[in-house]
DNA sequence: CTTCAAATCCAACAAAAGTCACAGTAACCC
DNA sequence: GGGTTACTGTGACTTTTGTTGGATTTGAAG
């Protein structure tokens, strides 16, 4: 029922990996609000969504949310605790109620090593993963709050994969999780950007009015308008 | 000469697969201070430093620098271009005088097919350089800059393996690329550990006077001292 | 020993982001 | 329709970080 070919871990890979897959594969489902593992915890194993919303996030002390991914069907997850068998790096809830497949780390490794064409997949798609953390790194490095707000509602490149969710469906408080900020300082920032006429909005929601103001704003490090 | 094995991605790998490498690789030498390649160029494939110093970086539009890695011999770096043949993702330039076996991403290619062993290490690399990658987001989202300061002079966990250089030897201006900041802003830090008694100057260096303390200031978010 | 360049120290200021408090407004559910 | 809840708007204030400019120290080279 799954079209696991559309998975890019599982493109074009033998049919008795296929099949090996499927016999591996449990079910699990989750309520929404539900936790589907905690950072830090043993290796949960390679998650696969089939149905649902899931909320990948860190969490500093003081209860600061980082939202690093909003995940909808046929993503998957943690394939590097799933991989390397140490603890999972981030914590995974069910936002909606959610259907996945899991691999445990002795499964997926059996895989591994049964299949070539999976685990050359697996290198490329953990090479896509680095590009992109390192790109969020430069994120928080290099760019001020707009003009990260205005990466999202881009919500190309780095934001597409992770972020399943377009900017104008989610809340404030979402976004200063994703962007790793406070709910008053994304507020400020989407005024600052309907101000500019980069955002416009359109009834209850926020339309992009500038595209090429936007990608402006998005790429240079200097802050304007009010 | 070189001793292949020591270098985790190829720990183990079959005699052949070795000779194999052997064959492919390409001795380069670079002055202090070249280029060894920029972000955004078609993939240089990939670098084993056999010696000297390699700083990995990248820029913003406004010249602000960020250090991801400083390198020395038997470290290996492009990981992620030389696998996926995309441009590279980051700068490289020699610091000192320095001497690196290439491998071309078409070689590279070749030799993870040929070699079943080469092609898990890899998959295990990239994992963790994914779990590096993503605790330096963390660090960047979440913690102070005195608090990434006290965690680079504990030198432990990530920034080990990416500073491959004592924090005592390095310039305010070199710590600044590292944290993501500039040098009176470290300078700053520097003082409030100083006062703190979290470290303590040693004629001209600088050492750890509280090792614990350090730690509790690295974990926790709220900022202390001066 | 002198000189020069690099590295550091430091204070004062500017800007960005985080925090607090509270008022408005939509949405949802009896 | 009334009341509850979640989300949004906004001003005032604090803290942290970035910036500027100049004084001082240090180390290496001549």
């Amino acid at each position: 029922m799954t079209d696991w070919h559309n998975i890019p871990y599982f493109a074009n890979i033998s049919p008795s990996a296929l099949s090996q897959l499927q016999t591996y594969a449990h079910c699990r489902q989750f309520q929404a609000g539900a936790t589907i593992f905690a950072e830090g915890d043993a290796c949960g194993g390679f998650f696969i969504i089939v149905d649902g919303l899931v909320r990948i996030f860190r969490m500093n002390g003081e209860g600061r949310l980082h939202t690093l991914s909003l995940l909808r069907p046929l993503a998957s997850f943690n394939e590097v605790a799933a991989v390397d068998g140490h603890c999972n790096p981030f914590n995974a809830v069910a936002v909606t109620q959610t259907t996945v497949w899991v691999i445990s780390h002795a499964h997926l490794i059996s895989l591994l090593a049964s299949d070539r064409l999976l685990l050359q997949n697996y290198v490329q798609q953990l090479a896509h993963q680095n590009r992109d953390y390192l790109e969020r790194l430069e994120d928080m490095t290099f760019r001020s709050i707009p003009a990260r707000l205005a990466k999202l509602f881009l919500h190309e490149t780095t934001y597409a994969e992770h972020i399943t969710e377009p900017p104008t469906k989610l809340t404030q408080e979402e976004i200063a999780a994703i962007l790793g900020t406070t709910r008053e300082v994304v507020g400020r920032a989407l005024r600052g950007l309907l101000n500019a006429g980069l955002l416009r909005k359109k009834g209850r929601e926020i339309v992009i009015a500038d595209r090429d103001g936007l990608q402006r704003l998005a790429e240079t490090h200097p802050t304007a308008e009010i």
